[in-house]
DNA sequence: AATAATTATTAGTCTTACCTAACATTTATT
DNA sequence: AATAAATGTTAGGTAAGACTAATAATTATT
């Protein structure tokens, strides 16, 4: 196996939307992770303890909580694969962009590091084929 | 949401490893299944249990089991879905094969039909260009 | 045919990740 | 400052999907 997971898909999920929300809210909040992955507060009261145990998230009680540098960098791997992903399924595929976040959603958490870097290379290269070009393919 | 999980990313494997077995065994049994997938034998046998339920697989007490119909439909579309990924992450990114079995393993559970038609469509295309051009895009 | 070996089943446990409902604390409003 | 509203925490429960260990049934071997 190649693929060790560290931190669960679930956890995943709970850092990226903690990064995405902390850009413009600096502050964030249990109820607003909440309300943007549709999951109880008690559930991303758990989560965010575990993370918080683990390192990748500074919580005190009541307050409000933050990535560590560490969670920081782990949530833009995720969030990062999440990004490419779409470009590659909308831009290159031509799939829904709807289509295209969630499919990224659910392999962002799965796919290796290596396949990752290999799209985004391969995607790179399109993309100057298509501006000189204009080709098809 | 478009990716109505009807049979688990569980559930999946174990079709898909009996499709497999079936090919040159006919016979199926729980512990070839248990082995394939490095898991106890009573994991497959509530498992196989399931998917007998739900009529995607035959299965009487002590016997072997066999797939339905239905259940070989729903084994073949993972199946297909596994090639493709590994195709794509092997001749057109270049992806180490092994890395390539390992994530498509993962991402043929999650990844939509819609998007998997496209890289079909895409790769297609792509080998027609390599064969005549011999380019590198 | 009797016994050994293999295979299948059952029962009970564990972990992850969610839930609801009750309660505690903090923040906002009058 | 008192009370209402919002937010956070805790306790207890559930379902999926794995596990081990004990038992049952089948198949092979002597």
């Amino acid at each position: 196996m190649t693929n060790k997971i560290t931190v669960t898909p679930s956890l995943q999920d709970y850092l990226e939307t903690i990064l995405n929300l902390s850009e413009y809210n600096k502050k964030v909040r249990i109820t607003d992770i909440a309300t943007e992955l549709n999951v109880a507060k008690s559930s991303v009261h758990q989560a965010v303890t575990q993370l918080d145990k683990i390192g990748l998230v500074v919580h005190e009680r009541y307050g409000p909580l933050e990535l560590t540098e560490k969670g920081r960098r782990e949530a833009l791997k995720v969030r990062d694969k999440h990004e490419i992903l779409v470009k590659f399924f909308t831009e290159v595929l031509g799939v829904d962009s709807e289509i295209a976040h969630n499919d990224a959603c659910l392999i962002e958490h799965v796919i290796s590091q290596e396949t990752i870097d290999k799209l985004i290379e391969f995607f790179e290269k399109y993309v100057k084929k298509q501006s000189k070009g204009g080709n098809s393919i």
